[in-house]
This record gives C-alpha cells, sequence and structure tokens, in this order.
DNA sequence: ATAAATAACGAAATCGATTGCATAAAGATA
DNA sequence: TATCTTTATGCAATCGATTTCGTTATTTAT
C-alpha cells in the first residue's frame, strides 16, 4: 500500500524555479504569461504527470465543474436517456455527473437538493418528483447563482430555464390520430393533473375532441397515479366493462398502454378494431408489443443533451434571472399497429421548433 | 443577485468565542470535546444554518464521498437498475455518484478512469466496457488505496472486489431447461468472448448439451458483436435457413432473444412447439413480447447496493490487497411461454449463496 | 501533598490551486 | 533622456475544514 505522492504545482515550480502563481497561469493558458514560459511549463507538467487537484480549485473557486441531475428514478426508459444526454454533453465538457432520484418523494426531493447543494455543483438538472408542488428547495440555488434547468416535469411558478416538449400539440395530435382513424369514444389515461406533463396531455386531449364536435366524457378519463402496469391493467378493465366501452385508448405513457393492449387482447377485444390505442414516449416495450403500439416520440437523450448545455452555457453576467429561458422540443407522431385502421402510414411531426 | 454568504466553522467559533478547531471537532462529535460544549456549538450551527463545505474537508483528506461508477450505457434496463442500486445505498450513507459511460468503447473508459481519478473518489464501481482487454488504467487506483468493484463484467486477472452472478451455472440451467423441454438442437447467441458473462454463459451451454449426450454444433453458436436487436434478427434469419434448422436459441441477453421471437413468429415458426427460446436478463421487454420469454433474471439493483456497500465498508487498515473479494448473488429461471413446451410451472434457482 | 494522568480546548500548519496587487524589465513616446 | 506603457512574473492571502502538538486546568494516584 505505497500511496505514491501527487505532483502539484508546488512541484513543477520548484522543478522550473518559477512560482506557483506562474505555473498556475501557465497550465490554465493565462495570456499574461509569455507563450515560451508557457510551453515549458505544460511540456513540464506532462512529463512529471502532474494531475491538477479539482478539489483544490473547487474550493477556491466555491464551484466544482459539476453537474446535478434530480430524477425520480433512473430505471425508467425516458429518464435513464436523458441521464445519458445530460452526461454526453457535460463530459465532453469536462463536467462530472451527480445523480440522484427522489422515487418521486417529496422528500427525497428535498434531501437531495440539499445534498447537492452542499456539494457545490455547479448547475442543476431537475425533473420533478410525482409529488413535488411546492419548490422552495431549489431556491438555495438561485440565491447563489446556480443555474436550474427543469426537464419535461417542470413547475408551474418558477423563473429558470426550461427544456419541454408541447406536450399540448402532443396530446392533440395524438388524439387527433384516433380520431382520423375513426374513433367516436375516445379514452384519456391521465396522470397527477398537478404535473404540467399530464396535465397539458389531457388538455391537448379535450380541445382534439371539442374540435371534431365529439363530447368530453368524464367516465372515459380516468386519472392514474403512476401510470403503471398495474394501473393500466386496472383501468382497461373496468373501460371495457361499461356498457358502452371506449372505441379508443389515448395514454399518457406507454407503460400503461401497453398493460391496455395486453389486457385486451387476453379478453377477445381486437387492437386497433375494436380497441385502438395510442401511448406516450415511444419506450422500448412499445415496438415490442404485438401490436406494435403507436406513440408520441420522446426526445429524451436531446433534451438531456440540451439542458446539460444550458448550464455549461449559463453565464452569471449575462443572466437575467427575471426571465425564464425555454426550449421546446418537437415530437413525432410514432404509429404502429396499435391504433392503424385505415392502412396508410404516417408520421407526423408535433411542437414548434426551439425558442 | 445578492449572493448570500455561507456560514463557516470561523464563523460560529466567532459567534461562540471558541477556536475553530474545537467547532470542527464538535461538529464531528469528537470525544475530545465535553458533551456539553458539544451541544452549544451543534445548537448554534444549527441555528445559524452553518452548512459544512464538503469541498474544504475533501481537499484536506484528500477524498470526495463520492462514488464514481464506470459502465456502458446508462440506458440499458440491467445498467439502470445498477446504477439504481448504487445511488440507493450511497445516498443513504451521505455519498454521492459520479456517473461516466464509455459506450463500450476502451478508450472512453480509459478517460474516465482518469477523469474519476482526478475527481478523487473514494470509490469506484466498474462494469467494464465490451471493448476492454487491458485494466492497466485502473492501477492507478489501487496505488492510491482506492477501492474498485468490478460488477457483472469482471476482468480476469485483476485484484478486486466483484460482483457477479454464476454465468456458467446459469447458462447451464438455461440450456437444461430446453433440453428439458424437448429440444435437440439448441443454438447459442454468445457474446464476445473475451467478456467473462458471456464466455462462462456458453461454457455453461456447451456443459449441459455434453451432460445430456448432445452434440455440441459450430454452427449453431453465434458469436455477436453487441447482441443487438439487429444482430438478433440477422442470426435467427441465418438459422432458420439451415437445412436442418435448431429447435432452441439460448441468447446471452433478451434483446438478441426477444429479436429472435418477433422474426420468427413473422416467417411462421410456432414459438415454442417449432422454436423454444430462452434469453437473459429479465428486461422488461421480456414479460412484454408474445409469447412472453422465458429469461434468466439478473439482480441488477441489488448487485449495485452490494457494490455501493463494499466500497462503504472498505477500510484500508483491514484490506489485503492481495485477496479478490468475490460475491456472487443467485439467478432465478422465469419460465414462460417462449419455452414452455411442457405444461408445467417451474422456477429454478441458479447460483451459489454470497462468498 | 505532590507527581502523574486526564480532560478540554487553542495555535497554527496543511491540503493545492487561484488571483489581486506589486515589481521589474523591456519597449514606446515625447 | 525621462516618462509612460506594456509584458512577464512573483508575493502572499484566500477558500474552509482538519489535525498535530501543545497548553491549561482538573483529577487521580501514591
Amino acid at each position: 500500500m505505497s500511496i505514491k505522492k501527487e505532483i502539484t504545482i508546488y512541484d513543477i515550480a520548484k522543478a522550473l524555479n518559477y512560482s506557483p502563481s506562474t505555473i498556475s497561469r501557465a497550465l490554465n493558458n493565462n495570456r499574461s504569461i509569455s507563450k515560451k514560459t508557457v510551453k515549458i511549463i505544460q511540456d513540464a507538467a506532462k512529463e512529471m504527470g502532474y494531475r491538477p487537484n479539482s478539489l483544490a480549485a473547487s474550493l477556491r473557486n466555491n464551484r466544482s465543474n459539476t453537474i446535478g441531475i434530480m430524477i425520480s428514478r433512473i430505471n425508467r426508459p425516458f429518464i435513464s436517456s436523458l441521464i445519458s444526454g445530460v452526461e454526453e454533453r457535460a463530459r465532453k465538457a469536462g463536467y462530472n455527473v451527480i445523480i440522484s432520484q427522489s422515487n418521486d418523494k417529496y422528500e427525497n426531493e428535498i434531501n437531495n437538493a440539499k445534498a447537492l447543494y452542499d456539494s457545490r455543483i455547479s448547475g442543476l438538472v431537475v425533473s420533478l418528483a410525482m409529488e413535488t408542488t411546492d419548490y422552495g428547495h431549489f431556491q438555495q440555488f438561485v440565491d447563489q447563482g446556480i443555474p436550474i434547468v427543469f426537464v419535461d416535469r417542470v413547475p408551474e411558478n418558477f423563473t429558470s430555464y426550461r427544456v419541454i416538449i408541447d406536450n399540448y400539440s402532443s396530446g392533440y395530435m395524438a388524439t387527433k390520430h384516433l380520431i382520423e382513424q375513426g374513433c367516436k369514444r375516445i379514452a384519456h389515461f391521465a396522470g397527477a393533473q398537478h404535473r404540467n406533463v399530464y396535465e397539458e396531455r389531457k388538455k391537448g386531449y379535450i380541445e382534439a375532441l371539442t374540435e371534431y364536435g365529439l363530447p368530453i366524457e368524464e367516465d372515459l378519463i380516468v386519472e392514474f397515479e403512476t401510470l403503471s402496469f398495474e394501473e393500466g391493467k386496472k383501468a382497461t378493465k373496468s373501460l371495457l366493462k361499461m356498457k358502452n366501452p371506449p372505441d379508443g385508448i389515448f395514454s399518457s405513457n406507454d407503460t400503461a398502454a401497453v398493460s391496455a393492449i395486453m389486457y385486451a387482447k387476453k379478453h377477445g377485444v381486437r387492437i386497433p378494431q375494436d380497441l385502438a390505442i395510442i401511448g406516450f414516449n415511444d419506450d422500448p416495450i412499445a415496438s415490442i408489443v404485438d401490436p406494435g403500439l403507436s406513440t408520441v416520440t420522446h426526445p429524451a437523450t436531446k433534451m438531456g443533451n440540451i439542458s446539460a448545455s444550458r448550464v455549461l452555457e449559463h453565464s452569471t453576467e449575462t443572466y437575467d434571472e427575471s426571465i425564464s429561458e425555454v426550449t421546446i422540443l418537437n415530437t413525432k407522431l410514432v404509429i404502429r399497429e396499435s391504433s392503424q385502421r385505415i392502412p396508410c402510414l404516417e408520421t407526423k411531426k408535433v411542437g414548434q421548433p426551439k425558442a
């Protein structure tokens, strides 16, 4: 266990007979050091096997070249791709990424926020826990000038960066698609209505029905807690038991939609003839289930990339904290067999270009 | 942008007329400070809103209460659950988790190792990139007494902690199951043979065939590069084109297995009657595909938990660096319809108890 | 009662990099 | 030549917590 000594700028300073300040500046390509000296120092540093101690730099600068991520659960396709996108971009810029999962609990989110804050992260990427309705725990970051990027599940009243999709239009398009396929009674699997994404998808659903003169039936709108497989099954069961069951379902996620497909199939309901189904997210299971689940793509990795970029490009000088910068990404309908009653391939774009 | 000043131990020291040393000790419950004083100081700290600056402590201690993770890709079910398990355990202990993905590239793995090393992580959890065959980039951690836990994809010759499943037995059991279901010509989707997991699964496969007196046919063993959906399709296609096609497939992962199911189904091959299939991992898609894919469970989250524990419990004093501590977790066969020719539910355990 | 041990706390160095200010040398301008 | 810049570098403080050595009281032992 012979722990090797690390080389510091002091070692280099001694070896080259320069002061530590000069070494530091040279290594950071500070222009006040002549190119010749810079070269000498950088070469020596490389040769001596110097490795910057980022902890020391972080302490001095009071920021740690680290991006913190707060999400509900890592092991969900959308979330893991989102994280992947953040990591990808951050690492290219030499930043580390710290993750924390809330398991959709408000209390965990608060604790994680504190932990990340104490870690002196230089930026935060957040997708809110299902439970969260109060955003006070994010104020500490704002007070310290640490940029926050909310992704996908964003708060209603909190000035910050946002990276989202157009949930309203996406919900509208998904529902419209079902209508165009001949559905007259379309059910909706809605998520918690205090979470923007679910609220807006539902609004889009209602708008589409309204526009096409179809009635809004509260019986056909099921509000889920977690949009889980189990919940999907239960909801499908009770929908199919109705005297006048729906002929279409727009689900706010793929898990519940797939669950519906499987339950319906098992009970002799033909998909899409008797029941057309469309989900949301384009998780891997969407293309595996039989019949394939039509859905709305959710550009997770790209959202992660952009979120990280927002943090990296954030500049305290140019930042106006009274303005929310919102980035809206396009989604696409992916039409598979679960909703395709009329034989005609189509792929539609939803949403607006980047704001 | 009025950035609030943080409270330090010096502020507390001044307020209470103690020295910073005493404050530090009291906050760390050092026994050389009287209980009375400790209480006074801790109360004051709380009241003043003191928050320890972990960067300062990290610099001083030269370790950062952070666990680094190196994996191939975050957005894979097994990996994201693994990470989830590490995060879960680490956060409970007040540790942060930094992630880095190699995308299965050796070069990225080297760079990530350097980045994590420079971040002064206090422990490392690694699942090797597909490409990696040289392990020199991990030596730096050993030299600094930083514990490394290899999970799942582990190196052959590198003394360290390991958390794995019994791939050999699992492969054996999976194959045996197919044999018991009446398969006579079982194909194998093998992964890169320099990666322990794939090599051992194949060995288990061969052992089972041998034990039951079935011939080993090289034509039926397909070595994959990435075990992707595409590769699975291609392999299935050529297998089914053989004059004497296989009646069973043991795939080293679920993705390729599901791909095989879908391809075979599409081409009129009945599953499991004509072709019985079993996969590996128990990814979500395994229970979604129709017919449901039999597979081998891979206790990902638990492996993550244990890996984190190994790091947290690691003690430089008691550690003997000439010994590899290996933890082997149980796997289970999950029998679904894709392999069930004989009507009889079964679930078998594979592997040994924790070492 | 006196030496020895213990308890409770303080002074100051340390971890390694950064940076405002000072300084010296070289070049430019009048 | 004298003055003013500009260039290149060093000095020393700083970030905040930890820790090694001490230094006083206060107990305990003899």
